[in-house]
DNA sequence: GATGATAGTTATCAATGGATAACTAAAGGG
DNA sequence: CCCTTTAGTTATCCATTGATAACTATCATC
C-alpha cells in the first residue's frame, strides 16, 4: 500500500509525473499505468482524483499555465527596461522548456489536436498571453525608438515565438547535446540585433 | 476481396495513406487497422507489405526524404538568383507543410523520438540537408553583399528554420483556418528585410 | 489452359489500455 | 477510543492493437 496522501498533494504528484512522462514516452502514449507506477500507487487509484485520462491533461494544462502565467507577471515587475524585459521573457521559455521538455510535444499531440479541444484551447490561451507580453513588451522597445520603423510589432514577435519553437525542436532532436538556454539566448540577442533601429 | 494491386503500388498507397492518418489522427495513435481501412484492405495485408509497424515509418520517412530533396534539387536548379532560391528554398517547405500537415506531427511523435531511432536519424539527416541548402543559398547572398556583415550564415538558416516550423505550429494551433503559404512568406519577406544589408 | 508466384482474406492470439465495482485501511475530529 | 471520511487496493471487464498462421484467389507466363 502507498504511504496515504491529501488528494491535492497526490494530485500534484500525479500532473507532475505526467509531464515526466510525457516527455520520456511521449504524450500519446502515456497511460495511466505508466503515471501509477511512477507516482507509486495502482492504476485505479488515478480514476479516484481525475475522472477520466481527458481531465487529468486539463488539469495538467491548467498547472503549468498558471506557473507560466506567474512567471511573465514577475518577469514584468521586475524589469521595467523593455529590452531587458524582453529579453528576460525569452529566457524565461527557455528555461520552462529546458525543465519541462514535454511541454513541445504536448503542442503536437493528438491528445491537444484531435481528442481534447479543451486541451487545445487552453494551450491556444496561454500562446496567446505569451504574445500578448511580447506585443507590449516590443511596443515600449518601439516608443524608446529602439525598434525598426518597418517592422511591425505583432511580425516581431511572431519571430520571437517561432524563435523558441524552432531552438526547441533543434534541441530536442539533436538529442538534447547543446545547452539549450545559452544557444537560444545567443540566437535572440542575434534576432534583436535585426530589430535593432 | 480488394482489388488486387502490384507490391510496389501497394506499398505506395499505404505510405500516402499513413502520412494523411498520422495528420488525422496522429502518428503516435495511428494503427494498422486505420491504415489497412483507408487504403481498402485488411489489417493483416499490411504486414505482407512491411515487416513491421517500424518499418512502415522507415519507409515514409524514406519517401518524404526523397520528395523533399528531389524538389530542394529542383529549386537549386532552377533558381539562379541567390535572394529568388532563398526564397523559392522557404515557399517549398510552406508547401510541403501544408500538402502533408502530419510532418511537423512526426518530428514530435514518440515513434521518432523514443520508439524509432532508424527515423530519428532518416529526419535528422533531411532538416540537415535543408540547412546546407540554406547556408549554402545564404553564402551566395553574402558574395553578392546583399547581407548584413554582422550576421552568421549559420544563425540566419537557423532563424529561418525556426520560421518556417513556428508558422508550422500557429497554423496547427490555430485550426489551419488562415492561409498558412501567403501569411508564412509575408513573414519571410519581413525576416529577410531585416537580413538585408 | 495449366501452373507457380504472390496479394489478400479469415481466424486467432497475447498483451495492453482505460475504466468500474467492491473492499480495505489510514487519518483525524469529536 | 471510536467512527466517519476517503485514499488506496484487488479483481475484473471490454475494446483495441500488433502480429502470426493457414487458406484463397488472382495474375503472369509458359
Amino acid at each position: 500500500m502507498a504511504k496515504r496522501m491529501s488528494a491535492e498533494n497526490r494530485k500534484a504528484k500525479i500532473i507532475s509525473a505526467v509531464l515526466a512522462l510525457a516527455d520520456e514516452i511521449g504524450p500519446d502514449r502515456l497511460t495511466t499505468n505508466d503515471v501509477a507506477h511512477r507516482v507509486g500507487i495502482t492504476q485505479p487509484a488515478i480514476f479516484r482524483h481525475f475522472p477520466t485520462k481527458a481531465d487529468l491533461w486539463l488539469a495538467v494544462a491548467a498547472d503549468v499555465s498558471a506557473r507560466l502565467h506567474a512567471e511573465w507577471e514577475a518577469v514584468a515587475a521586475a524589469q521595467p527596461d523593455p529590452q531587458a524585459r524582453l529579453r528576460a521573457l525569452v529566457e524565461a521559455q527557455f528555461r520552462v522548456i529546458h525543465a519541462s521538455p514535454a511541454l513541445p510535444l504536448i503542442l503536437h499531440s493528438r491528445e491537444l489536436n484531435v481528442e481534447n479541444p479543451g486541451l487545445r484551447d487552453a494551450v491556444q490561451g496561454v500562446m496567446h498571453a505569451y504574445q500578448a507580453h511580447l506585443v507590449a513588451t516590443l511596443s515600449a522597445l518601439r516608443d524608446v525608438g529602439a525598434l525598426r520603423a518597418d517592422l511591425p510589432v505583432e511580425d516581431a514577435a511572431v519571430l520571437l515565438i517561432s524563435l523558441v519553437q524552432g531552438m526547441a525542436i533543434r534541441w530536442s532532436l539533436g538529442g538534447r547535446r547543446v545547452d539549450l538556454l545559452p544557444e537560444g539566448m545567443r540566437l535572440f540577442d542575434q534576432q534583436l540585433r535585426l530589430f535593432a533601429a
